[in-house]
RNA sequence: GUGUCCAUAGUUCAGUCGGUUAGAACGCCAGGUUGUGGCCCUGGAGGUCGUGGGUUCGAGUCCCACUGGACACCCCA
C-alpha cells in the first residue's frame, strides 16, 4: 500500500462516525445550559504562545511538541492543548473589555508527537473550556459539574472525580522548599524518574506511579496542609459547593497536573473502564496565566477532556445503533427510461427535505433491494414500464415486508411527517 | 525516547519439520427466482504472505534491519 495515515493518527471512518456526532451534541448542548459559547482558534500558534503558558520544562513543550518552520522561517507550532490559544485570542480580541466574565468552549484536534498507546494518538480531539475574568471557586465547581454532565448525560458512570489545591505564589515556593528538604532525605532510593524530578517539578514526585517512591514519600507533607489562607478558603469552599450539588469526589493531596500554569484547584476526572491512560479530564485554576501571556492581571479557570477516551468508555457499552444516516425510501428502476425517472423523482424528493437513494450501477432489481436492505431504507418502490404506464406502485415496508399501493405524483405526501 | 509482543484476502484468523498451485469463515459480486431484500443453496472475484536484505537446492515459515500496529513505562486528555 503506498499511502498510509502517519503513525498516531486514525481516520474516523463512516461507521463510527455518527457516535462522534452524538458526543459533540451532548457537548453542545451541556455547555448551551451552562451558558459558554463556542470560539474556534487555528490549529497552530507561535511556538513561544505555548511554551510561554505550558512551561519551558513541562513534557509537552521539552519533548512532544509539532514544531516547524514555516516558509518565511518563523516558528510554528501544532497546538498540544486548546487553553493557550484560547487566552490567546481573549488578550488579542480584548475580549475581557466587552464584559467581565468571558465563557468559551472548544472542540478540536490537538497534536502530540509521543509513542502511540491506548487512549494516545498523536493527533487527538480535546473538548473544554474556560472561564476567564473570576476567581470564584463556583467557576471551578462549574468546570467539574459541566465535564460529569457531559458523561452523564452519555450514562457514563465509571467515573471518580479527584481534586486537589496546589496552592498559589504566596504559598507554593516555601512548601516546596519543605518538600525538597524532605526528598532529599531520600534521594538516593528514589527511582530515576522522580530523582530527576525533584529540582524540576518536586510536586510530581508525589504522584510517581513507582510503588517505591509512594512508600518513600508516604509520610511526605502535601500541599493542601501548607497552603496560605486564601488558598485554604478557596479550596474549602470548593469542596463546600462540591458537597452542596452533591457531587462525588475524593481530595487526592498527592493530584499534580502537568502544566506549569495551575495555581489553586486542579482536578481530574479518571475511568476505571480505561486502561493505564484512564484521564478522561483534567483542569484547574491559572490565576496568573492570562499576566504572564502579556494581558492585564485576570484570573481564569478551565479544564480539557479527551474525545477518543470518552468514546473508548461509550463502545465499551452497548451503544444504540441507528447513529448512521440511513435513507427513508429507496427507489429500484428496472430500465432505461425508469432510471432516469426515479433519478428525477430522488431529486425532488430531496429538495423537500426526504431521504432517498437510488442505485446507479445499473444493477438488477435483486441487487437493488440486496443494496436497499444493506442501507436499512425503511421503504422500497420499484418503478417499471407497468408502473410509469399506470402512474402507480406499490410501496414496501421493508420491515414487515407489507406491501400497499401507492400514487406515483403523490410520493411526497407520504413521506410528510 | 525505552521495553515486550505482533504483521498472511476487505475483516477475523488457519497454514504441521523449511518442501508441489497459500486456505477457512464472514463480507463483496453473480446465479438459483425473465419484476422484490433478509434465510438457504451454488458459483465467482479478491493475496507483492508489511518492506528490504540474508541463510538455503528451496522461505509465509529461520536470521537481521527498517516501517507500521498493540500494550506498558515516561507523561498526559
Amino acid at each position: 500500500m503506498k499511502f498510509k495515515s502517519i503513525k498516531g493518527t486514525k481516520d474516523i471512518l463512516p461507521f463510527e462516525v455518527g457516535a462522534w456526532q452524538l458526543v459533540e451534541r451532548t457537548i453542545h448542548d451541556v455547555m448551551r445550559t451552562f451558558n459558554y459559547k463556542e470560539i474556534r482558534t487555528p490549529a497552530f500558534e507561535e511556538t513561544s504562545l505555548f511554551a510561554r503558558s505550558i512551561g519551558e520544562l513541562t513534557d509537552i513543550v521539552s519533548k512532544e511538541m509539532y514544531t516547524f518552520k514555516d516558509r518565511s522561517d518563523d516558528s510554528l507550532t501544532l497546538r498540544p492543548e486548546g487553553t493557550a490559544s484560547v487566552l490567546r485570542a481573549y488578550i488579542q480580541h480584548a475580549l475581557g473589555e466587552q464584559s467581565p466574565l468571558t465563557k468559551v468552549y472548544y472542540i478540536g484536534p490537538m497534536f502530540r508527537q509521543e509513542r502511540p498507546q491506548a487512549g494516545r494518538l498523536r493527533q487527538f480531539h480535546q473538548f473544554g473550556a474556560e472561564a476567564i475574568g473570576s476567581p470564584s471557586p463556583q467557576l471551578d465547581v462549574e468546570m467539574m459539574l459541566m465535564a460529569l454532565e457531559v458523561y452523564t448525560n452519555l450514562g457514563i458512570e465509571s467515573s471518580t472525580l479527584k481534586i486537589n489545591s496546589v496552592g498559589c505564589q504566596k504559598c507554593r515556593p516555601a512548601y516546596k522548599e519543605l518538600l525538597i528538604r524532605e526528598l532529599r532525605k531520600v534521594y538516593e532510593k528514589l527511582s530515576p524518574e522522580s530523582q530527576a524530578r525533584v529540582l524540576q517539578n518536586p510536586l510530581r514526585v508525589l504522584d510517581s506511579k513507582d510503588e517505591n517512591d509512594q512508600k518513600l514519600t508516604h509520610n511526605a507533607p502535601l500541599i493542601k496542609d501548607h497552603l496560605c489562607s486564601d488558598c485554604t478558603e478557596h479550596f474549602a469552599e470548593a469542596r463546600a459547593l462540591l458537597d452542596a450539588t452533591n457531587t462525588r469526589y475524593q481530595v487526592d493531596g498527592r493530584l499534580v497536573r502537568g502544566l506549569d500554569y495551575y495555581t489553586k484547584t486542579a482536578f481530574e476526572i479518571a475511568s476505571s473502564a480505561l486502561g493505564s491512560q484512564d484521564a478522561l479530564a483534567g483542569g484547574g485554576r491559572y490565576d496568573l496565566l492570562v499576566e504572564e501571556l502579556g494581558g492585564k492581571p485576570t484570573p481564569g479557570v478551565g479544564f480539557a477532556a479527551g474525545m477518543e477516551r470518552l468514546l473508548m468508555v461509550l463502545a465499551k457499552r452497548e451503544l444504540s445503533t441507528d447513529l448512521e444516516v440511513q435513507p427513508v425510501l429507496f427507489i429500484a428502476a428496472l430500465n432505461e427510461q425508469s432510471r432516469r425517472w426515479a433519478f428525477v423523482k430522488a431529486c425532488e424528493l430531496r429538495s423537500k427535505g426526504i431521504s432517498v437513494e437510488v442505485d446507479c450501477l445499473g444493477r438488477s432489481l435483486k441487487a437493488q433491494m440486496r443494496e436497499a436492505n444493506r442501507q436499512h431504507a425503511r421503504f422500497v418502490v420499484v418503478i417499471g414500464e407497468n408502473e410509469l404506464a399506470s402512474g402507480s406502485t406499490n410501496l414496501k415496508n421493508m420491515q414487515t415486508g407489507q406491501e400497499s399501493p401507492v400514487k406515483l405524483d403523490s410520493l411526497d405526501s407520504v413521506f410528510r411527517a
